[in-house]
DNA sequence: CCAGTATCCTGCAGGC
DNA sequence: TGCCTGCAGGATACTG
């Protein structure tokens, strides 16, 4: 489910309640995911400790505490995160509650499995499997100019390489069709075959696009304390991802689609060449 | 090193 | 109403 706006969204919303309280109990039932779920562990090292302003890097969730010591998330593709009065009903597949000092429970939701929650000590960032082979955060000043070269030394195709989280975190599956869409590219175009000026507008497309996205779920901050608790996973407008067979925005040539990079992917084989 | 495929898991929509 | 198939916003182990 979720890409970079929908993990900053949650860290935002969580940044107005989280930081500050102390974390009472830990529960939950272990069990396998893309890290296993060791209930007993987490609840051995948290307990006690007072969470600090939430972090994102790509599409990793990292909460970190005081005494020193994180919880690193990824929601996969199902997961979801809740902050909800301990008394509200339990989601199915609810796999993880942290109870707050203040009544409240942060909870961690995954149907399928693919996400996780591991614990990481101190410096353990540095060194973790996951986070030590990110790529560049997309929202930074200077993707323009770092993005280009990165990208035309391969062969791939650009749709590929997008979703390469060691080359650029957080984009996923929507955003990398909804870039390409903006930037005018056929997803199947190689790196190589891209001139450095059609990269560097790629980029800023990626940026406009993820930052959009951001101020939408923006909106939906206040909800997040809602009776749900949910970080709404908000509209954003799509111009090509899930439209196929329907009207292109820009020229109403009909959009297409196929599996490139292992996904579906729609285009619109008028506007990207 | 690079590119491409298979795989983990559940839920849900659509076809019959 | 079932039952079956295919697909889903991700990451990574493996193959060539």
């Amino acid at each position: 489910m979720p890409e970079l706006p929908e993990v900053e969204t949650v860290r935002r919303a969580l940044a107005f309640e989280l930081p500050g309280r102390r974390v009472a109990a830990v529960d939950g039932r272990s069990i396998a995911m893309r890290r296993p779920l060791d209930v007993e562990r987490l609840a051995a090292l948290a307990t006690g400790r007072r969470f600090l302003e939430p972090r994102r890097r790509g599409k990793y969730l990292l909460l970190d505490f005081d005494p020193p010591g994180l919880l690193l998330a990824h929601l996969g593709m199902s997961g979801r995160i809740q902050l909800v009065d301990a008394s509200s009903p339990l989601r199915n597949h609810t796999h993880l509650r942290l109870d707050l000092d203040n009544g409240r429970q942060l909870r961690f939701v995954d149907p399928r499995r693919f996400g996780f929650v591991d614990w990481l000590e101190p410096g353990a960032e540095i060194t973790d499997p996951s986070l030590a082979v990110l790529g560049i955060e997309p929202l930074d000043p200077g993707l323009a100019e770092f993005l280009p070269p990165l990208f035309h030394a391969r062969r791939a195709p650009l749709k590929n390489l997008l979703l390469d989280q060691r080359l650029i975190v957080g984009i996923g599956n929507i955003y990398a069709a909804e870039a390409l869409w903006r930037s005018g590219i056929h997803p199947r175009r190689a790196g190589n075959r891209t001139s450095l000026a059609r990269l560097a507008s790629l980029a800023r497309s990626a940026q406009e696009v993820l930052a959009e996205a951001i101020t939408q779920g923006g909106t939906t901050l206040r909800d997040f304390a809602g009776p749900d608790g949910e970080a709404g996973y908000f509209t954003v407008k799509l111009s090509v991802y899930g439209r196929q067979g329907e009207p292109c925005n820009r020229c109403r040539t009909t959009i297409r689609s196929a599996i490139i990079g292992g996904r579906t992917t729609a285009w619109c084989p008028t506007c990207q060449r």
